[in-house]
RNA sequence: GGGCGUUUAGCUCAGCUGGAAGAGCGCUUCCCUUACAAGGAAGAGGUCGGCGGUUCGAGCCCGUCAACGCCCACCA
């Protein structure tokens, strides 16, 4: 039923928000991260996306101006990549076709084979209004990317340098470093002496290709075994060439041999040390990884220099020690996994600080709060110490960078509207992808324009994310949004957990403990999916999940539709309720409960404690409502009259109200239902249920409590006593006149299955519960063959256990006590046992054969 | 190297401001009772990671140790 479902709400346009704002509604804006165009719905998604959906249903059905606005991110390099994979097959490159034929493929690619996440979406019943779709490389949102820029430009909040950056020699662009994984690496500390005799200086590197591009040493300023050598030079080994030992305070003295090779072509820090003592950078690797020194390595890949050059060096005699293992971070392309190389390069950079100094202000002051508020700290963390942020990408599949340079060495950055002067080219590279996301919560609203839409739905009111990625989006769209709207662009950031295999182990593909959503949907269906997944959604925890649980889901749903399918063939319906004093104990009973699961159901959703909400309802919809209501609306039910009549507007409204609440958890189930109970349109427009709907009533409560456990006193007795579910006990119910239980005598008997009692009733057994005595006639009831077969088992275990005391008390105590003590427990144990056997064996004897 | 988090029943996890230990799954026993066997009824199972402290009272607060996990990072 899923699919036309999902279709009728999109055709009834019930996701779209009215044209113009209803009078008095306060507006609700969910930013719905934007998905990678080449992305598929994986279970993360499934569980961030269920939750905004939860969190916009109970919105929309509130009466708010709701709007949770869908689109895709063009994914700069993880596209570019697909499309060059596919050129690949071909045999041919990008180059091959040349940058315009190339963008012209991707979008091609895009039309055939990209979005097919925006179907997923649909299948997971998320509503959002699909006639506000956006992509990142639209015209509107392209246009929003080069304001900015411009505007950052002529800010001086984006400057253009060089610097050292993350290079990725497969992808051949430069990375931010988000877009870099630090892993683990085992790797080897190679020590080489430079230099020679007195003159002679040792360094230690895990690159030793890189030493080709070494321009000096340093060494620590108050090191003494260094400090005679400061100022001198020392001949670097392969090369000839003669480099200075300087002195810097950013070497560690007890690192190592305490002196630092300085390559200020491909390391950050040494470039820094270059700086400061004006030592030359060289490139000595090429945009593909391939060494370009002049000598013997030319042409090499650099992890066949490597061992090349300790090679060539140990021929020297310039290996000092044995090579040794060392572990340490190596970075990783995040798209490719290719281990990444720092390179000194000319690039666009924003400058981070004054931007990331307003977004962190604007969560310390309150504008816009995390929950939980502990998730505060990870974002302070990141965005107190960002660095300059590298913007440009060597890719051709993106924003192109608004940059025009004149034939003298001149650029100029136009705005959208203006002309690049005649002759001037255009900078090749594009935009990190992020840099138009960052302008997501505005930029598919309109902006740099003043729509109506800018208006009506900036800034947003939630935005609902995994804790992943609070770093580098998050505080992204802060940085940008404050900076172009001068508000934050939401109030509260509601972060969600990743998702874990049942070990709590994080799910990898190299891990095969991958769940796929879309197959759970297949196999569990849609609701059961989403309920699973926001059963465990409490507020910023990782939520493992397991098949088990997907079966429970589907369980719930399952009772759901029987329980409603019970009502509907007993004629329950949907009306004016009558007056309390009207209404038997039970009904009066079951409005009360559904008062408090009203109240504790929507105080849960309030606070984004989803988790809670669900298992509120769950307890409710199965423990109170199937369990004891239906039970005990069956009599009233089959004697018919007023009592079946107030019985079925009861029913009927308890459904209508608990299905309107379940219905943000599982839309599918509970619209199919609510309109089948109902005849109403759809549940997705119902009005969100009400504390003036439920009824509280501490009496009545009280008083069904006291049913409950005199049905369950006399439950537990059959069951000890091994009677038949299905046989019943004749019993006498003493006391019960005059007690509250007395108007629904007729209903405990049939939950206890007790009949009334006949002419020779002998009371066997007596059960008080709550000033009521029920009395039971034994004759016949007792099943004695599930009595002997339960003492058997008893007496076989005490049986077991006292052959085996002496092994206990060999392992446990004998070592600590003395042999005296040992010898009193043991038999202190015995004589337990046999006092415990004796008394089975009387019962045992004692029972009818 | 820095930061954060977790540790409660066999498994996965709740437990809100400290006031008599909870759920689901699994397990045991019985039951196809006309909404539901994807179900019903009744049960077993925990020294709330260790140690120390505060308190009339601690799963919850403080200290400490341990194990596991995550994030960040330009440690040659």
């Amino acid at each position: 039923m899923e699919g036309p479902l999902y279709q009728k709400w999109v055709d009834a346009g019930y996701f779209t928000p009215a044209p113009e704002p209803p009078p008095g509604a306060e507006q609700f804006v969910i930013v719905l991260p934007p998905p990678n165009v080449t992305g598929s719905l994986h279970i993360g998604h499934a569980l961030n996306h269920s939750a905004q959906d939860v969190v916009v249903r109970r919105r929309r059905m509130q009466r708010y101006d709701t709007l949770w606005l869908p689109g895709m991110d063009h994914a700069g390099i993880a596209t570019q990549n697909v499309v060059e994979r596919e050129l690949a097959k071909e045999g041919l490159s990008r180059h091959d076709l040349g940058r315009e034929k190339f963008v012209e493929r991707v979008w091609e690619w895009k039309a055939a084979f990209g979005g097919e996440i925006l179907g997923q979406m649909r299948r997971l019943g998320d509503s959002v209004d699909w006639t506000r779709e956006r992509f990142t490389l639209d015209p509107g949102l392209s246009r929003a990317v080069h304001t900015m820029f411009h505007r950052l430009y002529h800010d001086n909040l984006i400057y253009r340098a060089e610097r050292i950056i993350h290079w990725c020699p497969r992808c051949m662009t430069a990375l931010s470093d988000i877009e870099v994984e630090h892993e683990d690496v085992d790797g080897e500390l190679i020590s080489i002496r430079y230099g020679s005799g007195d003159h002679s200086i040792v360094v230690a590197t895990t690159r030793a290709e890189t030493m080709l591009g070494d321009t000096g040493v340093a060494v620590h300023p108050d090191d003494e075994r260094y400090r005679h050598l400061v100022g001198q030079q020392v001949e670097l080994p392969l090369t000839g060439r003669l480099i200075p030992i300087v002195a810097d305070d950013s070497v560690d003295p007890d690192f190592g041999t305490g002196a630092v090779k300085v390559t200020p072509g491909h390391d950050p820090n040494d470039f820094e040390i270059g700086q400061r003592h004006g030592l030359p950078a060289l490139i000595v690797l090429d945009e593909r990884g391939n060494v370009t020194a002049p000598g013997p390595f030319l042409g090499l890949d650099r992890f066949e220099a490597r061992p090349a050059v300790v090679a060539a060096l140990k021929e020297e005699g310039r290996i000092v020690a044995e090579k040794r293992p060392y572990t340490h971070s190596v970075g990783h392309c995040s798209r490719c996994g290719t281990v990444v190389e720092p390179r000194l390069s000319l690039q666009w950079f924003v400058k981070v600080e004054p931007l990331a100094r307003e977004a962190g202000q604007a969560v310390r002051d309150g504008r816009t709060k995390f929950v939980p508020e502990d998730m505060a700290r990870r974002y302070f963390d990141w965005v107190d110490n960002m660095h300059d942020w590298c913007i440009s990408r060597q890719l051709w599949w993106g924003h192109r960078i608004p940059i025009w340079y004149g034939p003298n060495g001149e650029q100029a950055c136009p705005g959208p509207d203006e002309k690049p002067p005649d002759g001037w080219t255009q900078d090749v590279d594009v935009l990190d992808t992020w840099f138009s996301s960052g302008l997501w919560p505005f930029s598919t609203l309109g902006w740099p324009e003043d729509t109506a839409d800018l208006g009506r739905f900036y800034p947003s009111t939630v935005l609902i994310t995994g804790y992943d990625i609070i770093f580098f989006w998050v505080a992204r769209m802060m940085m940008f949004g404050i900076y172009a709207l001068k508000r934050p662009p939401f109030a509260t950031v509601s972060v969600t957990g990743l998702v874990r295999d049942q070990g709590g182990k994080k799910m990898s593909k190299s891990a095969g403990n991958v769940i796929d959503p879309l197959e759970w949907m297949d196999r569990y269906g849609t609701d059961a999916t989403r309920l699973t997944l926001l059963r465990g959604a409490h507020p910023g925890t990782d939520v493992s999940v397991s098949e088990d649980w997907a079966a429970g889901s589907r369980a719930f749903c399952n009772k759901l539709w029987n329980a409603t399918r019970f009502a509907l063939l007993n004629g329950a319906v949907v009306g004016e309720l009558p007056p309390s004093e009207e209404l038997s104990t039970p009904d009066r009973w079951i409005l009360s409960r559904l008062t408090a699961t009203v109240a504790e159901v929507d105080r849960r959703y309030e606070q984004f404690e989803i988790a809670r909400a669900c298992e509120v309802l769950y307890r409710f919809t199965w423990d109170e409502l199937c369990d004891w209501y239906l039970e005990l609306a069956k009599g009233p039910l089959a004697r018919g009259g007023v009592e079946a009549a107030n019985t079925r507007l009861v029913l009927g409204h308890v459904l209508d109200v608990v299905l309107r609440l379940l219905h943000p958890v599982i839309p599918y189930v509970t619209e199919t239902l609510w309109t089948a109970l109902t005849g109403a349109e759809s549940v997705v427009i119902a009005p969100w249920p009400s504390l003036d709907e439920g009824r509280p009533d501490p009496v009545a409560e009280s008083d069904v409590l006291t049913l409950m456990r005199l049905v369950t006193e006399v439950r537990r007795f059959r069951s000890e006593q091994g009677v038949k579910p299905g046989r019943k006990l004749a019993a006498r119910l003493s006391g019960i006149k005059g007690s509250v239980a007395a108007p629904y005598e007729a209903e405990i008997r049939a939950l206890a299955r007790l009949e009334l009692p006949g002419p020779g009733f002998s009371s066997g057994a007596q059960l008080p519960v709550d000033g009521v005595v029920v009395e039971i006639d034994l004759a016949g009831a007792v099943d004695y063959v599930a009595e002997r077969k339960r003492l058997e088992r008893d007496l076989g275990q005490v049986v077991k256990e006292l052959a085996q005391v002496t092994a206990k008390l060999d392992n446990d105590q004998f070592k600590s006590r003395a042999p005296s003590e040992v010898v009193d427990e043991m038999r202190a144990r015995q004589a337990r046992a046999n006092i415990e056997i004796n008394r089975l064996q009387s019962q045992l004897d004692g029972l009818p054969s």
